[in-house]
This record gives structure tokens, C-alpha cells and sequence, in this order.
DNA sequence: AAAAAAT
């Protein structure tokens, strides 16, 4: 739905070290909080009304600093791979350079600090500004594995938080329960220096006593919980939520995905609530469901894919059978196994066939599958994450989102198909993109056993444009060389 | 086909 004046494209200007605004700043008001860290990097507050003055004066003395610097530099920024697009084609292109300038809450500058975070990664830099933005607008961001989404709109939900509300405010909608706990415990991590703030977790095995209301100020969940606790058991009150996020938001509103109960939670939303959808993909058909479904949506395209697959090494291995694709993965084990693995199959009888036959192989791999109680899942993720568990053995349930640095190879025993048999090149990228996490390199392998899935495999190499070499599992020195 | 619900 486009918006009465339609849009501009105009890019952020990320590459400047200094990140004022450029030109009038009178429609982006951003929290009052003035902050600064002190020599040991701690946060302190500074007394506002004494050093307002001197505040704006260095300010002035900045913009004009930053004025010169664009004069000179001729506007050009060629290096700038992000697109953004303003619901508000008349307001100033925005981009910070660090968190500093977002005048966050101190507690929560001291818990972006506290998680390592030094400088907003590019998506951040965009991202921030427009979604801490008065009043709260919509975003749609797409950017790829590993850019620090989770962090961004973590940071959105956090800052828009009243501790003092008993409850909840924000709410987060992720696709699988590993997932959503991931992605709340960054939510705790960043935000535990508000001794208050309460996080509930909307997720299946989460029981509570019915006819009570719940008093957390951020709820994340998956789908079903969500929707129950919000129409059926009423626990939350959809109606003062103020800020609405879908993570891995493609899915989670396209057709085959959770469509329709993340459409049905979010039309007992108030109507100023702010909407933020994040994922690495947005499929075209889906991305225009999403622009008919964000009201004035701002957009953010972080889109380099390139640089995604440049940094994960893509092969194949030519099989006839299953059996023969068991066989290859055995020659492969040592080389996958000097770091983590995730093998992913198509459904959840091949993911327990294989690691029944990898286990009878002697090896020790874990499981993880949508099929098993969730208890079982968390302790099988916990495990995996703590590096107790090497090999992970699952289905696309662990496609999407999952965020573990040491996991340095992924294989597709089965490629990544939707129902109709087609190639699914979201989930491919998303599968892949399990491994470079932060830039580091990784590995892929595609276990291939018969023409029709060569035929797939040359389709997902023609979407993406990219080589994916063959591999003889039987020649050891091949071996040799993708394990290094 | 998988995931997603206290049904």
C-alpha cells in the first residue's frame, strides 16, 4: 500500500564517521536522556540542565565539521550496500555510528556495553534511528544471517518498555521454540540492568493458572501460545501492546508459514502499534504482502546475498540413493567434526533414521525434530550451544535463526524443497547461513541422489548465481581440503 | 513437509 506521496529511494550515508543528521532534525525527536560513558566505559547520566548548553554548542561544532567532510567527500559512498526507504520521503536520511547517539535509557546502553556490542553493525546504524523515532513507526528490514537483527529490535522493544506498567508492552512472535528462547534470552541479557523489567515466554509446555492476567512487560513467544493467551485465555491484553515484532517475519506471514495466526494476533493490536518485521529473505510475493500488511512502512534493505555465500564454501555430492548419501556423509565425518555440524533433513523420520544409523556407526550425534516434547528440545539445543553435542541432526525446525558461533559446516542430506517439490531457496540461504556466522567462513555440503535432485540443486545455483563445486567423498585429499 | 495450540 503505498502512501499518498509514494516513496523515495535515498541512501544512508553509513560510511561518514561522524553520524549527525543531515539537514533538519525537528521531525525525529529522540529520547531526552543524555548519556556519555565514562574513561572506564562504564554509563554515567550527565546533569543535563548544566551542560545543555555546551551540549549544543559542541553539537553545532559537529554538524558543521560533518558539513565539511560531505563537501569534500562529493556525496559519492559507493562502498554503501544499504537501500532505504522512508514512509516519509521528506525526512532526513538518519544513520548512526554508534549507540551513544540513540540517547538510550543508561540501563539500557550499560546492557548493550555488557553484551560486547561496541559499534552498531550496518543494519543497526539504519535500523535504530527509525525505529527509536517519535512518533513509533513501521519498519520492514531484510539483512542477512548474522548482522545483528535480533539485536536491533531487542533494543527497539527494550527502549519503548515502562517498568513501571505491569503489563506487557512488547511483543515478539518467533517461528519455533528454540528460537523464541534464543532470542529471550537476548532480550535478557540486554536488558538486565532494569532490576524490574519482567520477560514472559508465550511458548508451548509454558502453563499458567487460567483467569489471571500476566504482569511481564515483553512477551515472546511462538504463534499458538501467542494467540491463545492473547484471545482464548486472555492473559495478555492485545491492546496495550505498543510494539509488535515478527522475526523471521517471511515466514511468519507467508501462506505456507504462520500467516494465519500471526495476522489474527496482529488485528487485536491496537492500531498505533509499532510494527517491526525482520528476516534475511523476503520472497517477492511475500514482500508485497508485507507492504499490504505494515501500514507506512519504512523499508531497509541491507541485500548484499553475495557477500553471504562468499564467505561459506558450497559443494555437492552426487549419490544414487539414500544409502549412498549415508555412506558419503560417514567419509565426511572427520572433516565435519573438527568443528559443529548441522545436518538437516527433510522431515522428521529421515532426521531420527539418520542419527539412529550415525549412532549405530558409533558416532555421537543428537536429534532435534519438531516430533519430540519440548523439554527434550531445550535440553538437546542447551547441549549443542555448550558444544556437548557436536553433530546436530534436524530438520528445517532449526533452519531459521539459530545462532550458534561454532557451528562451521551444514549439510543438506535433503534439500530444501516446499510441498509442491520446488526448490526452496529461502530456506537454502537460511540453512547455509547457520554457519559464517559474523563474517567467519563455513561450509556447505548438498548430498545429491538422484536427477531430480541434481535438478533442484542446478536451480538453487542459478537463483543465487553462485558455483557449487562437486565433491568425491572417496578421494581423501578432496576431504582434505574442505576441512581446511 | 515442518512448524505452529491448553483445542
Amino acid at each position: 500500500m503505498a502512501g499518498a506521496g509514494g516513496r523515495v529511494r535515498g541512501r544512508a550515508l553509513g560510511r561518514f564517521p561522524l553520524a549527525l543528521p543531515m539537514g533538519d532534525l525537528s521531525n525525529l525527536h529522540l529520547k531526552e536522556e543524555k548519556i556519555k560513558p565514562d574513561a572506564n566505559g562504564a554509563v554515567v547520566k550527565t546533569n543535563a540542565n548544566a551542560e545543555k548548553a555546551d551540549e549544543e554548542e559542541k553539537e553545532d561544532r559537529a554538524a558543521q565539521s560533518l558539513l565539511n567532510k560531505l563537501i569534500r567527500s562529493n556525496l559519492v559512498d559507493n562502498t554503501n550496500q544499504v537501500e532505504v526507504l522512508q514512509r516519509d520521503p521528506n525526512s532526513p536520511l538518519y544513520s548512526v555510528k554508534s549507540f551513544e547517539e540513540l540517547r538510550l535509557k543508561p540501563q539500557l546502553l550499560q546492557g548493550v556495553y555488557a553484551m560486547g556490542f561496541n559499534r552498531p553493525s550496518k543494519i543497526q546504524e539504519n535500523a535504530l534511528p527509525l525505529m527509536l523515532a517519535e512518533p513509533p513507526q513501521n519498519l520492514i528490514a531484510q539483512s542477512q544471517s548474522g548482522t545483528g537483527k535480533t539485536a536491533a529490535f531487542v533494543l527497539a522493544m527494550l527502549s519503548q518498555v515502562e517498568p513501571a506498567h505491569r503489563y506487557p508492552q512488547c511483543l515478539c512472535l518467533s517461528p519455533t521454540y528454540e528460537l523464541a528462547l534464543q532470542t529471550g534470552k537476548v532480550i535478557e541479557q540486554m536488558g538486565k540492568f532494569y532490576p524490574e523489567l519482567k520477560l514472559a515466554y508465550a511458548v508451548r509446555g509454558n502453563k499458567l493458572e487460567r483467569g489471571q492476567k500476566i504482569s511481564e512487560h515483553i512477551v515472546i513467544g511462538t504463534p499458538g501460545t501467542v494467540l491463545d493467551w492473547c484471545a482464548k485465555l486472555k492473559f495478555i491484553d492485545p491492546k496495550k501492546i505498543k510494539v509488535f515484532v515478527l522475526d523471521e517475519a517471511d515466514v511468519m506471514i507467508a501462506t505456507q508459514g504462520h500467516q494465519d495466526q500471526s495476522i489474527r494476533i496482529q488485528r487485536m493490536l491496537p492500531r498505533n502499534c509499532q510494527m517491526l518485521l525482520f528476516s534475511a529473505t523476503f520472497e517477492d510475493s511475500v514482500w508485497k504482502f508485507a507492504q499490504k500488511v505494515v501500514p507506512d512502512p519504512n523499508i531497509i534493505k541491507l541485500k548484499r546475498e553475495e557477500e553471504t555465500l562468499d564467505t561459506i564454501k558450497q559443494y555437492y555430492v552426487l549419490c544414487n540413493n539414500r544409502d549412498e548419501k549415508f555412506q558419503a556423509l560417514c567419509n565426511l565425518y572427520g572433516a565435519i567434526t573438527i568443528a559443529q555440524a548441522m545436518i538437516f533433513c527433510h522431515t522428521r523420520k529421515t532426521a531420527s533414521w539418520l542419527a539412529a544409523e550415525l549412532s549405530k556407526e558409533g558416532h555421537q550425534v543428537a536429534l532435534l525434530s519438531g516430533e519430540m516434547m519440548v523439554e527434550q528440545r531445550a535440553a538437546v539445543i542447551e547441549r549443542f550451544r555448550e558444544g556437548k553435542e557436536k553433530v546436530l541432526v534436524t530438520t528445517n525446525v532449526c533452519a531459521r535463526g539459530i545462532d550458534v558461533e561454532q557451528v562451521s559446516v551444514v549439510i543438506n542430506f535433503d534439500l530444501p524443497v516446499d510441498k509442491d517439490g520446488n526448490p526452496d531457496n529461502e530456506t537454502y540461504l537460511h540453512r547455509i547461513g547457520r554457519t559464517g556466522r559474523f563474517g567467519k567462513r563455513g561450509l556447505a555440503v548438498n548430498m545429491v541422489d538422484s536427477k531430480h535432485s541434481m535438478n533442484i540443486l542446478n536451480r538453487i545455483q542459478e537463483h543465487f548465481n553462485k558455483k557449487i563445486e562437486r565433491l568425491d567423498t572417496d578421494d581423501l585429499d578432496e576431504i582434505e581440503k574442505i576441512a581446511n
